[in-house]
DNA sequence: ACTGGCTCCTGAGGGC
DNA sequence: TGCCCTCAGGAGCCAG
């Protein structure tokens, strides 16, 4: 599913088709996903002008003047900007549909996304109220990962895919970004030292910003709003690489499970 | 306050 | 072809 890099990206793809349109209507076919589409959006919806697209962490917003829908793509979510008319395929839930004749349609085939709305400051719902801060903001930095890696014990993997912590690390970036500063993914967090702090959250960052720069990483089934896949997959030092050599040092990468996820990383690399 | 485990759901791929 | 198993970009919620 989708990380920050691929929310991204369909941030930027959606936003000309909605920006300073009107909403016709939005069309549901299939109510029921991580929590079931609120009774109330479609008149919440109907007749808006679009007056923002934004992302925050994970989640996509989209503002009008009666409020902002809150879109996440949970594991296998994409979001297509298509002509109204185009015929629907198993798995589209819903579409946005615009004056313009265009819709931003979801597809979601295990339905762990999710379809909000809230007439308050989005910031304010519950489930954005409790994130941590962006990871590319200057909020994130080492002093604030060291600081908030105090007294953890849990593997440092999981601590970067935690909310709390930082948010839009997943599974792919976390195993990405522990490569690049040759932090093994099993260290407790709280035996980071300043300096692999630094260069963590420094790596998060670049492992982020790259990936946002091609499209994100299409592994199955993630797709931009055009359609097209992301070309960060090609990159990738060790997600989905086990046995394979590492591009830096020929050992083969490991995998193992860790905190429930599939963790990749070089043992030469990645030391302790 | 933390930590680990479970859960939602569909589809793809491998072994027999 | 079919059946059964494992695994998959998330993350809220619960018990201990």
């Amino acid at each position: 599913m989708p990380e920050l890099p691929e929310v991204e990206t369909t941030r930027r793809g959606i936003a000309p088709a909605l920006l300073g349109h009107r909403v016709l209507e939005l069309k549901v076919r299939e109510r029921r996903l991580r929590w079931p589409i609120p009774a109330l959006i479609e008149s919440a919806l109907r007749g808006q002008i679009v007056r923002s697209v934004d992302r925050r962490a994970k989640y996509l917003l989209i503002g009008c003047d009666s409020g902002t829908a809150i879109v996440h793509l949970g594991m296998s979510g994409s979001l297509r900007v298509l002509d109204c008319d185009a015929p629907p395929r198993t798995h589209d839930h819903w579409d946005l549909c615009l004056e313009t004749g265009q819709c931003v349609r979801y597809h979601d085939p295990r339905r762990f996304g999710s379809l909000l709305f809230t007439r308050q400051d989005p910031d304010r719902h519950r489930l954005l109220a409790v994130l941590a801060p962006e990871p590319l903001s200057e909020a994130f930095d080492g002093a604030y990962l060291y600081a908030a890696s105090r007294g953890r014990s849990v593997a440092v993997k999981a601590l970067l895919m935690n909310s709390r912590i930082v948010v839009g690390v997943g599974n792919i970036y976390a195993s990405e970004a522990l490569f690049r500063a040759g932090v093994p993914p099993t260290l407790p967090a709280g035996r980071l030292t300043r300096e692999r702090a630094a260069a963590l959250a420094a790596a998060v960052k670049q492992v982020l910003a790259e990936a946002i720069r091609i499209g994100g990483t299409t592994l199955r089934d993630y797709v931009d709003a055009t359609g097209e896949p992301g070309y960060f997959r090609q990159e990738l030092n060790v997600y989905e690489r086990a046995g394979q050599p590492c591009r830096r040092c020929a050992t083969p990468i490991r995998r193992r499970e860790l905190a429930q996820r599939s963790t990749y990383w070089c043992p030469r690399c990645q030391r302790r």
